[in-house]
DNA sequence: ATAGTTCTTTGACTTTAGTCAAAGGTCCGA
DNA sequence: TCGGACCTTTGACTAAAGTCAAAGAACTAT
């Protein structure tokens, strides 16, 4: 049976006998439409947010934001700094309201699972795990970006302040590629969305005629541990061949022990330095044959 | 993490991600009722199944009949025994539909798949049967009935056709345990229900004081590999310990091996022949502590 | 300051989904 | 052969879900 045939089957049981059961117990005396929005308030959300979030129409939502509120479970309020934006939250009627729709799902889990032996249910656990880890991140694009794009910038940020947090001597944004570096004839600059949202990037520049380096490798925490640092490395030693380089360079900081070991698994080789990068300890290359 | 929230964490995701993929990709431009009572008919079916299986109300799906019938992809008949009944069935515009249904949703399916490499697919169809697996075991409720109720009539029988095409000297289907052998203070019976069906059987009765006997262990061929044979010798041998039995016995037909294999896994000894049942070539017990 | 854009609200719908009860034909067991 | 049980159809509803367009308030870039 391929893989397609096999998802498909899981897909159709799963949804018929899981699927259904939360929708159930979430709904319970109200529209399923209105115990979904509430759930999805959460901490307090804009109803932009919330549109978008769960593909609502425009009008429909505003009357649904409008009987949650009649029903006293929610509070609109004006948006601090934009005027034409509606914030809606909870109020602790609300509150109430979702943890007890938790509580209700939670129990009919826990009865579903209760006809399992506990190594089972660990069992269970795992294979979980491992489907939803797989399931991330098949969902995750890999594409090319202009180094100057927000988004890139967005990642080179985030990349910058995590570093910064774990170098012992901190780490200087003005280290960072310049966008013209990893831009056209230069470089390439690629960012891993997940649902739209950038939560990755890795930089390749020309080193020299036939060497290219690769840089800012980085994952957003929330979605480490899917292999996704791979499918960037990947990225961007496809890039490297396409330009006609015959080899890639990196270098990392002794702090960034995973990161070498990722490097070694890759067919990474250690080489002297490279470089005088102020905060390396390790230098790797790879020959691409491609 | 504890089990139950993992499960609801992976069950959120996953109807979130996919559930909803496959409902948008089948229903298209029709009415998503529509679009699963075509999806159930398959290859024709009478409305009282179909109304039990999708769980409707009679009025309901006696109009979306008429309206797949008036669109041309379905046609109603009488059944050919029970006049009240009413059949339906597709026609080759249907089927077409059907098809194109599938297609769609196993192009939307590889899609997904298709940022993943070869041995990550493989661990995800892995995973997926695991939790499908396990999830189907979950569902599975062992009850205590009567031994002559029909359903535990109806699993003796698909017992004995079953052995009686395995065993190379057939089986007689008088040498199965009599209703009263497991009835009452004689014994008694449990019948295995996936979803409402039986799918599994069990019996014990009373050979000599403090001694039962477990017999009739059977497994549907669609429940089988679930661990679901285990879990019906546990009901058992929980009976025993409550009607005081200190040694539960059995016999098995040299044919079966796996069956012998799990009985010795499930801490059975050999034992010396207990009785001259003609199937017989191996015997077990276990002493029951609790 | 002005034109264009963004966001929400409101009114006026339509479609889908689902329920209930009455009625009529059919089957089955006594 | 008669009464009760079964199955489907039909009429008459209701509630939920969703769509579309107009209008008004607020922001943004030029």
């Amino acid at each position: 049976m391929d893989h397609v045939t096999a998802f498909r089957r899981f897909n159709r049981y799963f949804t018929r006998r899981i699927g259904v059961l939360d929708d159930h117990y979430l709904g319970q005396d109200r529209p399923l439409g209105e115990a979904r929005l509430l759930f999805e308030i959460g901490d307090g959300a804009s109803l932009r947010e919330l549109r978008s979030r769960l593909g609502l129409d425009a009008g429909y939502l505003s009357r649904m934001a409008k009987a949650l509120q009649a029903q006293g479970l929610a509070r609109l309020s004006a948006h601090p700094r934009d005027n034409r934006l509606r914030m809606i939250e909870l109020t602790p009627a609300g509150r109430l309201e979702v943890t007890e729709q938790d509580r209700r799902a939670g129990a009919a889990a826990a009865g579903l699972l209760e006809g399992l032996g506990e190594a089972q249910r660990a069992e269970l656990t795992r294979a979980m795990a491992t489907a939803q880890r797989l399931l991330r991140l098949a969902g995750i694009t890999v594409t090319l970006v202009d180094g100057a794009a927000p988004d890139a910038r967005a990642c080179l940020d985030a990349y910058a302040a995590d570093i910064d947090a774990r170098f012992p001597e901190g780490f200087d944004k003005d280290d960072l590629v310049r966008p013209r570096e990893v831009s056209g004839d230069a470089g390439a600059f690629f960012v891993a969305y997940e649902e739209h949202r950038p939560v990755g990037c890795g930089a390749l520049r020309r080193l020299e005629p036939g060497v290219g380096e690769i840089r800012h490798v980085w994952v957003h925490p929330d979605a480490r541990r899917l292999g996704l640092a791979r499918r960037l490395l990947d990225a961007l030693e496809q890039e490297a061949s396409a330009r006609h380089f015959t080899v890639v360079r990196l270098d990392t900081h002794a702090a960034l022990t995973e990161a070498q070991a990722m490097y070694r698994a890759c067919g990474y080789t250690d080489i002297p330095a490279y470089d005088d990068n102020v905060y390396a300890s390790h230098w790797f290359e790879k020959r691409l044959d491609g």
